[in-house]
DNA sequence: CTGAAAGCGCTAACAT
DNA sequence: ATGTTAGCGCTTTCAG
């Protein structure tokens, strides 16, 4: 039988309350008892239960992350971070890898409630929206990493998308670019919508007209990347640089490349979103837009604690500088 | 306030017993107020408290999933298969990256206790094995992921890393390389012991010597694996191939060989484990011994939720055929 | 087929 | 400084 709290107080001779307050260190109890409970409790290795103290109203210490795909890297760094912060503030995360599907977002969501989680951090995309706004009801805290979803009442932590793509399309601009290709995600999402506004206030000030067909849209993976750069590349007036928006699409744009003999930098310029360990490790090393994630982790799970500790008032929504880090896989156009 | 129990059962003028009865399926209930409460409960959103039902006996359907490091290709991959596995069967995951730190270890261990999960899933090292015995005694079921304790009596999944080890090196030898160093991990792992004797087989079935000075010790990361190759690589006789335990180790091997302008594989040969994302993405792409990760992750997920049903027996203890991917970074030595 | 009641392990007033 | 007691939301005999 595992020891409760029975256990500790018979054995030390004082009843469950005292115990209790030991654990918790509420009320007030002469140190000489404190003590001897402590050791007791050592003695029968005894581990109070948080499903018993979480039922009589106290917390769960645990919060649901929801992502889509923990397989991808900057996902996995960013559970990491929060997880790293939450486990200092004591709270366990559970892990929740959606695809961005809305059946198993709304799977997730309904186990997290089920479960009483403290609070929800969620970066995964829009499908969620409707799923979340009933959240609040049940008054479960929330926070959103990396996109935004405006209608949705919650703290947030993400980059300035804008700026980033602005920072990567005037340095291709500035290097004489001026066909320059996006590699998008999902058009939905704000982030997506920034970064394309950011990509063409760039190209405005450097005096190069919008083309729709020079942004294209695809899902986050490696050969979806392939294919798309593929695809740009085919077309009468290819680009002579692309911009993915994250790292998997840009290792498959450099995938294309060398499928098409094509050599990075010099036929095709290449910059990507992320920055993560994969930036650094492909042939060429990728230009990038870096965004601070570890930051970006363990301010979100900050402000979602503050939260589950009731903390009140407006929402907070922090927009991060990104840097553009550059690397070798761009420079010059080689044909103006 | 959220509504509880008591909320359907008065709405359904019928007593919570009944209520609690659809909810599990169980007793035996006219289909008309079965389905009446069934109604209810959707009007109502009432989500079932697992922290109540758990209090009572039932079990928490969370599991903990100790790693090193989630940040780490191999180990998001397989905490993702983990994940997905448990999804299916009605488990969540806590994750808890440890960065082999015996500290962190024993604090994710104790507050996994304290909340009660279902089980546990292991896929670090050693210095886990203290506690771990412990654990057995509050019959929380444990099982091994991708590394083995024998010492623990637990469930296990993983690879023959004696076979994997012999396949990457005979194919060297094959090649024609006699000069091979290894890059190996702690060598506390049973997995480090095997690939080492499995390195020995097949230097000895070449007729090669083994010296001690080809194998070195290193902790799994990028930036390590760069100074071991570098120390390598500037002793009196360097090797011709070096085969590295991980990929992240390997990656750091091909920067090494970057920076000392070695190019791979015509001045060195180069062979990874673990096959992640990060082997296909590398200049030039690594040749890898692959272990099957999906499937080790569904595996163990399976065998613990049995034991967590209840299953008795027997301990089992599933090896798993590696399998040699041939790529572009091994050839035949330059100089013979 | 349905309900009453006794817990599960712990917390939080409220007494003492 | 410590103990009593009433829940928390649900499951599970055991009656009816």
């Amino acid at each position: 039988m595992k020891t409760t709290i029975y256990d500790i107080a018979k054995a030390a001779g004082v009843s469950i309350a005292t115990v209790s307050k030991v654990i918790n260190g509420t009320g007030r109890i002469s140190s000489d008892t404190r003590e001897r409970i402590t050791e007791i409790m050592q003695e029968l290795d005894y581990q109070p239960s948080v499903v018993a103290s979480a039922l009589t109203g106290k917390s769960t210490f645990t919060i649901g992350l929801l992502i889509p795909d923990l397989a991808n890297p900057f996902f996995a760094e960013i559970a990491r971070s929060v997880e790293d912060r939450g486990h200092e503030l004591g709270f366990n995360l559970v892990m929740c890898s959606t695809d961005n599907n809305s059946k198993k977002e709304a799977g997730y969501i309904t186990l997290l409630r089920q479960k009483r989680v403290d609070g929800i951090i969620i970066a995964t995309g829009t499908s969620v929206e409707g799923l979340l706004s009933g959240l609040a009801d049940y008054n479960i805290p929330l926070a959103l990493i990396s996109r935004d979803i405006p209608s949705i009442e919650a703290d947030s932590v993400r980059a300035d998308d804008d700026t980033g793509a602005y920072q990567a399309v005037a340095h291709l601009t500035g290097l004489g670019h001026r066909h320059i290709a996006l590699i998008a995600e999902d058009m939905e999402l704000l982030t997506t919508r920034e970064r394309v506004s950011g990509y063409r206030r760039a190209l405005e000030e450097a005096g190069i007209a919008y083309t729709d067909d020079l942004v294209t849209i695809s899902n986050s993976s490696v050969e979806a990347g392939k294919q798309r750069a593929l695809e740009l590349m085919g077309s009468d007036h290819p680009p002579t640089a692309i911009v993915a928006f994250n790292d998997l699409l840009a290792v498959g744009v450099v995938q294309a490349a060398k499928e098409l003999r094509l050599s990075i930098p010099w036929d095709l310029s290449v910059i990507s979103f992320d920055n993560t360990v994969l930036a650094g490790i492909v042939d060429p090393p990728l230009t990038s837009v870096a965004v601070p994630i570890q930051q970006m982790g363990r301010q979100i799970m900050d402000m979602l604690i503050e939260r589950v500790r009731g903390e009140k008032g407006d929402k907070q929504r922090f927009v991060l500088k990104p840097e553009l880090i550059i690397r070798q896989s761009t420079t010059f156009p080689s044909k103006v």
